[in-house]
DNA sequence: GCCGTTTTCGGCCCGACTGTTTTCAGTCG
């Protein structure tokens, strides 16, 4: 590993420019940090990046219309950098502070534990060079001795080094999910554990967590915390406190345990859920209206400096005294919800209770496992009405895609397997490749004999991206597809969205009545929620599908689509698949005729 | 650097834990 160990920032939305913008505020912020500059100004450069990563929409579109001013925390300075950029690609600002600023700085500050005091300090006393010089450097003990910092320090650095070497970046949803559940099951056993719930981005189902929070409640805090620093996956112990505990478990996750009191118990858990800038906006209003929000409750302030509590047990208390209604986790991000609240108009996100089907699945007909009759089984015992069999088409020959001969035959067994089933249905359908020209990869009589027909990029990855948007438009264009699936072909930590418009296409699917969908697959959750926000703003209907193979092990991954979906403020008259069969097929109707 | 239903100047969220101190700075969330 290199000093090129970056953690990796998760990618919240396919409009690149906005990306790019909120990545160089971000370096400017740290840099400032560096150099001491005015806290104030350090933050001002945050929140903006902050504002501008939420966005749902292209931020050069904003532009355009001169409303970069109504983005929040865009004034007039980061409005002239923001078109600066936009119209020249780079920001001379930043530019001028890269140059005066030595790279290893800005690489230490991703070391845990290491902050803008330390890095400078380890630059200035030691010259360091990067991070294998650092590692170098405390492996010899040359850290202890420079000011405040002795051997415990010097190890801690160390560990971080190797953390970030080992862990490189944040952790995918599908990983950290499964483990806190676990946590949760065996803490919860204890005696001394009253409540317990995930908190932390995990809790508003980000797609990737930097960590695991949790938090209970306790009449034994020391007990539950050395229970949990004891658990058999831990790998090391960060920190071990009265009310916290840290630990790093095995696959490199780090996890932090808080433990409160039952009166605290909402307003804690409204904390540790964040999002910081949630909070902030949260805690703001606190102020605006004499009283005080921290992780204990709401705190009324009286005279002489007394404060009395008039909320915390619950989630709904806290907003309440703020004279909100309940916002859900999953939107709290300051993109909106806020002021959304304050209006009366949050929206009725959609819940796994709505989900009537799952609209992407693969059976042994091509890459899938399970059989046309067992895939039914399944689907009636998970409580759908439906599943749509969308094998792949004969292009996607590593996946045995299906002939059109074959494809006729899998039509008929699938009645066949639905004459035999009551209260339940397989749809027909295939998930046809888009062709490099935008074509698709099978007849239109065979297509026109399918309920629903599911279109998807699976090669030439590496098109031009004026390409890319004419070849997926086009596809939009066939009166025979009726779902795009995951539209930008990223895989999270492992291969970014290949080069697309989603604007373009987002507003072709709109047109053209296609629906986009989320896959639910923990590792792609493509649309991402600031995409699939934006494409149901414009109108077009959103269908979550799992693209199960192995159907013990991955059905339930539809979960991961509904987080996803709640956090792109979908309420279920947005999704497809919160239908019954009948409304189901006719939605396509008036495209396919 | 941003922002204003007290403000165009003077504020800007708040607390726990660690490691180093002997009352606190730095980091984190």
């Amino acid at each position: 590993m290199t000093n090129s160990a970056r953690i990796n920032r998760p990618r919240r939305s396919c409009f690149m420019k906005n990306k790019e913008i909120a990545s160089a505020f971000n370096e400017i912020a740290d840099i400032l940090e560096l150099q001491g500059k005015n806290p104030f100004r350090v933050s001002a450069y945050r929140r903006g990046a902050q504002s501008i990563e939420n966005l749902s929409r292209d931020i050069a579109a904003v532009a355009d219309e001169g409303a970069l001013g109504d983005i929040p925390g865009i004034g007039k300075d980061l409005r002239a950098k923001i078109e600066e950029y936009l119209e020249t690609g780079a920001i001379a600002f930043l530019a001028e502070l890269r140059g005066e600023t030595p790279r290893v700085l800005l690489d230490m500050l991703r070391i845990p534990g290491v902050g803008p005091k330390t890095a400078v300090l380890l630059y200035e006393g030691l010259g360091i060079e990067s991070i294998d010089d650092l590692k170098k450097a405390a492996v010899e003990h040359r850290i202890q001795g420079l000011p405040k910092i002795k051997a415990k320090t010097e190890e801690n650095i160390l560990k971080g080094v190797e953390f970030l070497e080992r862990a490189q970046g944040r952790t995918p949803i599908g990983h950290a999910y499964p483990l806190a559940g676990e946590i949760v099951a065996s803490l919860g056993r204890l005696r001394e554990v009253k409540m317990i719930s995930v908190a932390g981005s995990l809790r508003r189902w980000r797609e990737t967590v930097g960590d695991i929070d949790i938090l209970v409640t306790s009449t034994a805090p020391e007990k539950v915390i050395r229970r949990f620093t004891s658990l058999g996956i831990v790998q090391r112990v960060l920190a071990e406190g009265k009310t916290k505990g840290s630990i790093v478990a095995s696959g490199d996750i780090q996890v932090d345990l808080r433990v409160v009191e039952e009166k605290s118990y909402g307003a804690a858990l409204n904390y540790f859920t964040g999002s910081k800038e949630h909070n902030i906006r949260l805690r703001e209003i606190a102020i605006q209206k004499g009283m005080k929000l921290n992780e204990y409750g709401v705190f009324k302030k009286g005279a002489r400096g007394t404060e009395r509590r008039i909320a915390g047990s619950t989630e709904g208390s806290v907003y309440k005294a703020l004279g909100l209604p309940l916002i859900p986790p999953e939107i709290r991000e300051d993109a909106g919800e806020i002021e959304a609240a304050r209006r009366g108009d949050l929206p009725a996100l959609v819940t796994r209770d709505d989900i009537r089907g799952d609209l992407h699945f693969h059976s042994d007909w091509s890459d899938g496992t399970a059989g046309l009759e067992e895939v039914a089984h399944a689907g009636k015992a998970f409580g759908y009405r439906y599943i749509l069999i969308s094998d792949h088409s004969q292009s996607l020959k590593i996946a045995h895609g299906l002939s059109p001969g074959r494809l006729l035959e899998q039509i008929e067994e699938i009645d066949r397997v639905n004459e035999r089933t009551r209260g339940f249905r397989l749809l027909k359908g295939s998930e046809v490749d888009i062709l490099p020209d935008g074509t698709l990869d099978m007849d239109e009589d065979i297509l026109r004999r399918l309920d629903i027909v599911i279109v998807a990029v699976h090669s030439n990855f590496k098109m031009k991206r004026d390409e890319m948007t004419r070849r997926v438009v086009r596809a939009c264009e066939s009166p025979y597809a009726h779902i795009l699936a995951h539209p930008t072909g990223r895989l999270i930590g492992t291969r970014d969205a290949y080069g697309i418009d989603m604007e373009a296409v987002i507003t072709a699917a709109a047109r053209t009545g296609t629906a986009i969908e989320i896959n639910a697959h923990p590792l792609r959750l493509d649309l991402d929620a600031a995409t699939a926000r934006a494409a149901a703003g414009a109108g077009v209907m959103i269908s979550i599908g799992t693209d199960t193979h192995k159907p013990a092990a991955e059905m339930e991954n539809i979960v991961y689509g509904i987080g996803t979906a709640r956090r792109g403020w979908l309420t279920p008259g947005n999704i497809l698949n919160t239908r019954p069969p009948a409304k189901l097929l006719s939605y396509f109707h008036k495209k396919t005729g």
